[in-house]
DNA sequence: TCAATCAGTACCGTTCTGGTCCACAATTGG
DNA sequence: CCAATTGTGGACCAGAACGGTACTGATTGA
């Protein structure tokens, strides 16, 4: 299903949740807000502030702030931050530890579909996805119908 | 990682294989010539022939062919075969099974993500992959350095 | 000095993937 | 008509990865 760790995915609603706030938030904080489990939260905004996508304040009083406005961040940022780089296959680039490297007829040839991939995240901000989060309940039956239509 | 399963993998190159290949071809036979284990082959080349990219020719002197030549056949069509539907995320679309629903500020909104997704994998044809699958020692130590020089 | 808060590490249970095997159905060829 | 060949479908198992938790230490502010 090519799929997405769940982590990656908190972090997108725990960065869109600090583009909101006014001041620094503290995990605990951030966990209740986004109901998950202050931990797990705890963890995914350690991996944010080591990519350097939120700074950190420690001691007393202090939390996360997102480092830029959220429409500088692209969804592509918050994967390679979570999920490590972005990479379709384990054979990749010059991954030299495929042994049937001799048989395999497309040797490390993703390339050109990791590289589509990557160019496809990078254009994508956190605001857009904010901007089309409104919650489902609050948007017209127009709007659900024009976006069911487009998929 | 954003990781894609191996067993796709082996469906390109079974699938490159048998667009080389002039008559049908038997699973053990793609399997001794990709290197790989035969109930694996078996297994991915089942499931391309159930959605349609292959076609498989029961009893003696049997085998598999491809449905359509490699240039007509997209990257995505190959992944949605063997590892379903293309998503990121497990929340997509009209997922109702989010039980944190209402407090999620981004509910499902990966979709325009995995829309952009979608297309690059669309726009990429088996062929495509074919004619970058120059195995490397053909390639002149050139290209291999100016390959390497782009990651 | 103490409390609040982030940082780092280590650990465990669940889930999923990759891989294997077996019984069955279909087709060909003698 | 029978037997050999080949795909079909399902169940099954081991290993790894992921998600989640707990603990200890470091840093800051009151």
């Amino acid at each position: 299903m090519l799929r997405l760790s769940r982590l990656t995915d908190y972090a997108v609603v725990a960065l869109v949740r600090l583009g909101r706030a006014e001041a620094v938030e503290t995990s605990p904080g951030i966990a209740a807000a986004i109901g998950l489990p202050e931990p797990t939260v705890a963890k995914v905004l350690k991996a944010l502030a080591c990519s350097g996508l939120v700074v950190s304040q420690r001691g007393a009083h202090g939390g996360y702030r997102l480092s830029r406005p959220l429409h500088a961040i692209s969804v592509a940022e918050v994967i390679l931050a979570i999920d490590g780089p972005i990479a379709l296959a384990s054979c990749v680039d010059g991954a030299a530890g495929c042994e049937s490297q001799s048989l395999c007829p497309v040797a490390g040839r993703w390339d050109p579909v990791n590289d589509a991939i990557r160019e496809a995240l990078t254009g994508i901000t956190l605001a857009d996805m904010e901007e089309a989060a409104v919650p489902r309940a609050f948007r017209l039956p127009a709007e659900l119908s024009a976006a069911t239509a487009g998929e």
